[in-house]
RNA sequence: GGGCGUAUAGCUCAGUGGUAGAGCACUUCGUUGACAUCGAAGGGGUCGGGAGUUCAACUCUCUCUACGCCCACCA
């Protein structure tokens, strides 16, 4: 004996997965085969591995594995990327502590510090996803960075650029003053915080006056310090009570700036006064306001610098007091949001809010609370700031057209399904792409301006010159792309690209992609539009996408609520094998995952069941399988056990193929747990130890044959501990001539045996039934018995002589004949319309046999009660399918007649 | 404001137009050499409320309620 009496994960982990690695096993040379090709959502460099991705790259390693298996020419891609913000963020602090900062070093001499973080600190999560067993193909490993990726980056952006779909623009962007970056759309958070709303006078200039007589007139904003900027007040068309001011001026209070009071639909009378002031620099909405009112963007003010620090306005107005002023209260110290207040009191010009305290006095506050959907930044977490400035867009609008049809026309198909509406509707309602970020560590974008602001976009320096002209001075722009463009190329940048490779052409488009939906944007429909852009084809034909993974209580896993689940310490607890299965078992479309130790648990628990039916194997003398195909069997019970594996293998491959990993995990389990283990091998116990040598050599190579198809089967789930029993079953046998990464999937060559499974699910359920009785009698489920059929006829007593040894030793029954009982107490079991009578040695509790038999009749009277019911119904007979009918009709013969046999059996009780 | 999802056994979740399943938890019994990380036998649900379609609804439609998520917006 070889096995262990437990499985220990940990002991053979490690040995298998270098074993493979340096096999080159996970994309071995399959030139002729059928290609099949997932690309890895490239993690982070900074990243380390959480229990997300966990999940996405369990359920890619099953498929690929699985497809491996299946003899396809399997590439799983594998990369890391080089996340701008996050890595320079994390080199920055470490700078920060040995009192550095980025800019006490050149561009150059940060990014060489950077790579050699990478290259010293990067890629922690390599080495964790190697621990959770994934069988990505390491020996071509990328990074976004790369020789590679640059070449196809700088292509994508010079194409574009020239197709005129990545153009230079000055407007409003989402400013994260904390990096010191624009950042886009996707990357702004927004969360509704406690605020305050203001009301101000701006009086009114030349006089004038609104109709009711004031001199001035009321706004209300939750942003006062931005007024610095004002350049409008705007009422909405309709506004009696502003008709007649239109077009008049107002002077600002702190600044004395003139400016007009315009008509804009944007204002809503409802809100506050009915009269916004607009601040095209610093509001996305006071921008297109100011924009109809016929305000520049050059033209617009910009009242604060890089850091939201008040700067001085291109007209000069801002009062020197609030030059290097915090736009708010930051540190202790008073911004310019708390100077505009102040002043803007003691001009009398604040309006106080009036409410009433618990006492039902009336009381003056400063401001109205208000909750106030508030703008953050994803990673620098401080309120973004809307920021006029050039930047590069790409016209993710002419991009999506494409990208929107291939879902439509079922060129990538959306699973679960659900998700497609979302990708329409965010493709249909995209806005221009910002992509520069104003970092150090990315793809620097390959534009170069001259002194009067013209740009040449060029592969390099020399080109852009070319075409600038000898002589002309030429800067290169300081920017970087975001992230998530050179991403974007991940499916076909990593096969070659832009060089035709055989690669390219092989593995491109991607059978699917799995991620989670939390980068649907930021990511897949990225890759749709850039992928079909230029490879004229979408990236992937499939995209399945998995929700999130969350804490016991159902909550969002987060560092801050400590609630984090390390995968790592659960792999170390329960195994690789364990968790991956749970992720399986759990992974139900459309539905996020609540973790649950237990049930990671129960999944070693199963590892170690399995582990201990090929331990029973080895001692009974089964070994490996000598064929591919099903052996040849004359006895019932294997028949059945071989149609058993033709089934699971369908419904397997099925639910593979349906993307159902939760419906494939528990097909698998009950097969080998239900099936095989609890019935099939405690049934042919008996067959191998007794005197019948070819019946147990049939059964040996039988449950070798089985055993070798679980292994085979599970091995996408448990790739560990099945690679470990592939090996050791074979060891007799001189072991295996390959390793089970790079094995055969099920081919059983095997009909279904209708006439093996009927007969032996008789034979299990007598057997279940036998024991169920037991219990409710009392008898020790030792207790050897004997049997007497009752309306037996010659097939079921030649069914019962085959069955003899197991009856005798899973059921217990030591003899069963057609003799009739003698006279005498007895228990009696109603299976497939015969009746077994067991005369009892001792005494038996009459009444607990006629309470049990009671029972059983009533549950099968009120069955076929149901049943006369429906088929008495006219309308169920006539219109109901033709099946339904003749259905309920064989049911209702089945239970009347195992009524009766019921009821003559509580007779015979008397 | 728009969109999506979820409500089934104590818990976490599958599920099908024809009288409901799993894992865990619970109860009782059990060490006959694969396995106590186990085996056997059980208890437990009017499938969120209401209406409709149908011979038949947990399953389809509508509606209500509760919870969750996404997008947009609220000066």
């Amino acid at each position: 004996m070889t096995l262990d009496k437990n499985f220990d994960p940990a002991a053979i982990e490690a040995r298998w997965y270098e074993h493979w690695e340096t096999k080159g096993l996970f994309r071995p040379e399959r030139k002729d085969a059928e290609p099949y090709t997932i690309v890895n959502p490239p993690p982070n460099v900074t990243g380390s591995l959480h229990i997300g991705h966990a999940l996405d790259n369990t359920l890619q390693d099953i498929i690929i594995r699985h497809e491996r298996l299946k003899g396809k020419d399997a590439l799983w891609v594998v990369g890391m990327d080089h996340a701008g913000i996050a890595t320079q963020m994390v080199v920055e602090r470490q700078m920060g502590e040995l009192q550095q900062k980025r800019t006490d070093l050149t561009r150059e001499e940060f990014v060489e510090k950077v790579w050699k973080w990478k290259e010293e600190s990067g890629g922690t999560i390599t080495k964790q996803l190697r621990r959770l067993g994934c069988s990505m193909d390491w020996a071509n490993e990328r990074f976004t960075m790369d020789e590679g990726m640059n070449e196809a980056v700088l292509k994508v952006f010079i194409d574009l650029y020239n197709d005129g779909l990545i153009y230079r623009d000055k407007r409003l962007v989402n400013w994260d003053p904390a990096l010191k970056t624009a950042i886009s759309d996707l990357e702004v958070e927004t969360t509704d915080v406690k605020g305050s709303f203001w009301h101000f006078k701006y009086p009114l200039a030349d006089g004038a006056k609104l109709d009711d007589g004031r001199d001035y007139i009321e706004i209300a904003t939750t942003r006062p310090e931005t007024m610095l900027a004002d350049m409008a007040i705007a009422v909405h068309p309709s506004d009696e009570r502003y008709k007649s001011v239109i077009g008049k001026e107002v002077l600002q209070p702190i600044t004395g700036r003139r400016f007009k009071i315009v008509a804009d639909e944007h204002a809503d009378p409802e809100l506050g006064s009915g009269a916004v002031k607009i601040t095209p620099g610093h509001d996305f909405n006071d921008f297109e306001v100011g924009k109809r009112a016929g305000i520049a963007t050059g033209d617009m003010f910009n009242m604060l610098d890089g850091e939201a620090n008040v700067c001085q306005t291109s007209d000069g107005l801002v009062p020197e007091e609030y030059i290097g002023l915090h736009r708010f209260k930051r540190g202790g110290i008073d911004g310019a949001r708390e100077l505009v207040i102040k002043q803007l009191k003691e001009l009398g010009l604040l309006i106080p809010h009036v409410s009433k305290n618990k006492d039902g006095e009336e009381v003056e506050h400063d401001a109205e609370p208000r909750t106030i959907a508030t703008p953050f930044g994803d990673r620098g977490g401080v309120v973004i700031e809307p920021w006029l400035t050039d930047q590069w867009y790409v016209d993710a609008e002419t991009l999506a057209q494409p990208a929107i049809k291939a879902v439509r026309e079922g060129d990538i198909e959306i699973v679960p399904k659900t998700w497609e509406k979302t990708w329409f509707n965010w493709m249909e309602n995209i806005q221009p792409w910002c992509v520069s970020r104003q970092l150090w560590w990315g793809h620097r974008i390959p534009a170069w301006f001259d002194d009067d602001g013209n740009i040449f976009v060029a592969e390099d320096e020399a080109a852009a010159q070319k075409q600038a002209g000898e002589g002309v001075n030429l800067s290169r722009d300081e920017d970087v792309l975001d992230t998530w463009f050179s991403s974007a190329l991940w499916p076909f940048g990593t096969l070659g690209w832009p060089e035709e490779t055989d690669d390219l052409k092989r593995h491109y488009p991607n059978d699917l992609l799995i991620s989670g939906f939390d980068i649907l944007f930021f990511w897949d429909a990225r890759m749709a539009m850039q992928g079909i852009q230029f490879m004229k084809d979408v990236p992937w034909k499939r995209l399945y996408l998995h929700g999130l993974v969350r804490a016991e209580d159902g909550s969002k896993m987060s560092k801050s609520k400590g609630n984090v689940v390390d995968p790592l310490g659960l792999i170390d607890q329960y195994g690789a094998d364990a968790l991956r299965f749970f992720m399986a078992a759990m992974e139900s479309q459309g539905r996020d995952i609540k973790m649950d130790d237990k049930r990671v648990e129960g999944y070693r628990n199963f590892a170690t069941k399995l582990w201990n039916a090929s331990r029973f194997c080895e001692v009974n003398g089964i070994g490996a399988s000598k064929t591919l195909a099903a052996p040849e069997a004359a006895l019932p019970v294997n028949r059945w056990i071989i149609s058993e594996v033709v089934e699971t293998q369908q419904a397997l491959d099925k639910a593979l193929t349906d993307l159902r990993f939760d419906a494939a995990a528990n097909t698998i389990y009950h097969f080998t747990w239900d099936r095989f283990c609890d019935w099939y091998l405690e049934l042919i116990k008996p067959l191998l130890q007794g005197d019948d040598a070819s019946a147990a050599d049939e059964t040996r190579a039988v449950a070798g044959w089985v055993l070798d198809q679980i292994i085979v089967m599970l091995h996408p789930f448990m790739p560990f501990i099945t690679e470990e029993l592939w090996h050791s079953m074979a060891q007799e046998d001189g072991g295996r001539n390959y390793d089970l990464i790079v094995a055969k999937w099920p081919a059983p060559k095997a009909e279904i045996d209708t006439v093996a499974k009927s007969e032996i699910d008789w034979l299990i359920k007598l057997v279940s039934e036998v024991r169920s009785t037991k219990v409710e009698l009392n008898i020790a489920p030792g207790t050897k018995m004997a049997a007497h059929i009752r309306d037996g006829d010659s097939a079921l007593m030649e069914k019962v002589a085959r069955h003899n040894p197991a009856l005798d030793r899973v059921g217990r029954l030591e003899s069963i004949s057609a003799d009739p009982a003698p006279e005498g107490p007895s228990a009696q079991l109603v299976v497939d319309g015969a009746t077994y009578v067991l005369p009892l040695a001792g005494a038996i509790d009459i009444d607990a046999e006629k309470a049990r038999l009671t029972k059983s009749l009533e549950g099968v009277s009120k069955e076929a009660k149901s049943l006369e019911g429906r088929l008495g119904n006219a309308n169920f007979v006539e219109k109901a399918k033709p099946e339904a009918v003749e259905k309920a009709r064989a049911d209702l013969a089945d239970k009347t007649a195992e009524a009766e046999r019921l009821q003559a059996a509580l007779d015979r009780l008397g």
